[in-house]
DNA sequence: AATTGTAAGCGCTTACAATT
DNA sequence: AATTGTAAGCGCTTACAATT
């Protein structure tokens, strides 16, 4: 049988060590303010007692610091967590909090709910970073006026202190990569482009009028990378996904490559969407990369586990996390920080040799 | 510019409505202890003010409830996310919680930290869902004398409530289908089956002396096929991988498809293992799945994404989460919960047509 | 009878006072 | 001078009293 115990106090760890509360807490939080001997006497008799420190919530309420950093995601919780890159990010923040002890509370951005109850939490939060999109929920409207600092990472904005790639750059170097294969038909796989719900076809023009930040730069460097090369831009076949799951992946490589002119080159921006491509592309045993050229954008774990290997662009999203904590808690100078990209040579693309 | 606002209180929008504080708690809480009109006059008013409800820190302390969640997980936060098979869990499990407005503190299960503020949050948390693995940990024992529900996922014990699979149930049949087939020489990937911290080679004596519950209740299911079908023990061989990682996976699938008699079954404890194996057999031009069959565990999505794709029991993640939430909240009866598994038939181990 | 207000106390931290 | 204790108050909820 498990012996439960009855909740502790300070106040009963006073009694029974014959101290005051003050030097009870003291000793948990202030070791400067008595003997060494007392501290060591007063943390023993608590961990002899069962006492297992102060109550989160009462020193919270008392102090105004939780602890508790509130991420702020742009789609549900469920999406994040199983998104690549959402989730090596979230692993690089929670390392660096978790090595100061602090919290990490996952808030999703899509919040439909008006119950106060939702919002209970964030008068915890000792501060956001924000993750992703252009959040205009109302949560997002809220925050911007709770005068708690803010990092916000993969948004193009001046509002904040953020945290970045150079999306266009990286997006441009994988365009070119392809390019430089002088393919006669280039498709690109986008995200979130067009404000359609669906995978759907797009213009070129229905592309500029995107507000999405990240996905408008690596269209941006798409479209420099294409000019380069003196591509015909009305040639190059567009689809564009509302939401970056295999599914629509799949759809979109299917709808390039039943074309009737079939293309020999696919840039996607993200991996998953090259990685759909390739499972398509290869169940219809179209040779990649001979007969089809792909390449991603994000270097996921994922994109060199299958054969052939994905050529991408590789971001560190983990580094990414680790340096949105860091400046949060003020470990590292805050200042708006572009991280930089490399390209992945996997097997989908290789590089031309001249 | 962002406007900031005066952190404000019950007792700001008491003066400021001109009622008591206690009317102003029961229009945010108890909406039958005032009326109606009084009600929305508040909820407007406080709204206009800027006042978002009811400060989390100091309702919990008050009332002892904070509508936090602990999970207790076996390893690192970066490794669980970063898993297919967890973060599925995960996701489920928020969300459950979110629609009922609770939050989800993930504390990692390895802490080495003698720290108090290690430990603060726990004073917060409602009560723990614990996932995965054995927890020797300090803070595992902690737990237990806490006296807050409990409930445990993917864990074998009699000590609390549980969601679990029947692991040896889906390993059976996983193996049998291999079997099937009628291997000259079969292979297993198990993972965590003896104490060892690299990828090793491991005899059937070693493997029945884990501890880890799911891995030899999944080893069992595999030894249960290999009887029925008569294999000779004495031939197979096993490789035992301490982490579920791809690295792991090839190298483990590299010792194993380099043996002078090269496997032509590969039964694998989860489908990361499966797909390094897939990976390097497909590198070694190993014909999939004619000269060699491959077999998973977990059904996470990836497995779905390859060239072939694979063969593997599909475990329900999601709904394991989603239970073990709703058993927390006291949705559904508090009671022990094994869920069905399925075999997917994928492309890496097709059935023997008879 | 229906509505609203008073006041205690949840467990803690910390300025400052009191003691050695 | 070094060490320890006193007491107020963080923002809230809720039993109960007071008012209409």
């Amino acid at each position: 049988m498990i012996e439960y115990k009855k909740k502790l106090t300070i106040k009963d760890m006073a009694k029974a060590l014959n101290v005051s509360t003050a030097t009870i807490s003291n000793a948990f939080n202030r070791p400067d303010q008595l003997s060494e001997s007392l501290r060591l006497r007063i943390i023993e008799g608590c961990q002899r007692l069962g006492y297992e420190g102060p109550n989160a919530a009462a020193r919270s309420l008392r102090t105004g610091v939780s602890g508790i950093v509130g991420v702020l995601l742009a789609d549900s919780l469920s999406y994040c967590i199983s998104d690549p890159v959402a989730s090596q990010f979230l692993a690089g923040l929670a390392d660096v909090l978790d090595q100061r002890q602090c919290n990490m509370l996952l808030l999703p951005g899509q919040e439909e709910q008006t119950s106060y109850k939702s919002r209970q939490m964030e008068s915890m939060v000792d501060g956001y970073i924000i993750y992703g999109g252009l959040h205009p929920s109302k949560r997002f409207q809220r925050l911007l006026q709770q005068s708690k600092p803010i990092i916000a990472v993969d948004v193009d904005t001046t509002d904040f202190i953020t945290v970045n790639i150079d999306n266009q750059e990286g997006a441009y170097r994988s365009a070119r990569l392809a390019l430089q294969h002088r393919p006669q038909k280039v498709a690109i796989i986008s995200l979130r482009l067009t404000p359609v719900s669906s995978v759907s076809w797009a213009t070129c023009d229905a592309c500029y009028a995107s507000p999405a930040s990240v996905s408008r730069s690596r269209w941006l460097g798409y479209m420099q990378a294409l000019q380069e090369y003196n591509y015909p831009l009305e040639q190059l076949s567009v689809v564009d996904v509302p939401v970056n799951t295999h599914r629509n992946a799949c759809m979109a490589a299917f709808m390039l490559l039943s074309q009737e002119e079939r293309p020999d080159v696919i840039i996607c921006m993200s991996d998953r969407m090259a990685l759909g491509a390739l499972q398509v592309a290869l169940q219809q045993h179209i040779a990649v990369p001979n007969d089809l050229k792909i390449v991603g954008f994000d270097g996921i774990a994922e994109s060199q586990f299958t054969h052939p290997t994905l050529t991408t662009v590789q971001q560190y999203n983990e580094l990414k996390g680790q340096m949105a904590g860091n400046m949060f808690l003020g470990l590292t100078p805050r200042q708006n920080v572009i991280l930089p990209t490399d390209m992945l040579m996997g097997e989908t693309c290789p590089e031309v040799m001249s």
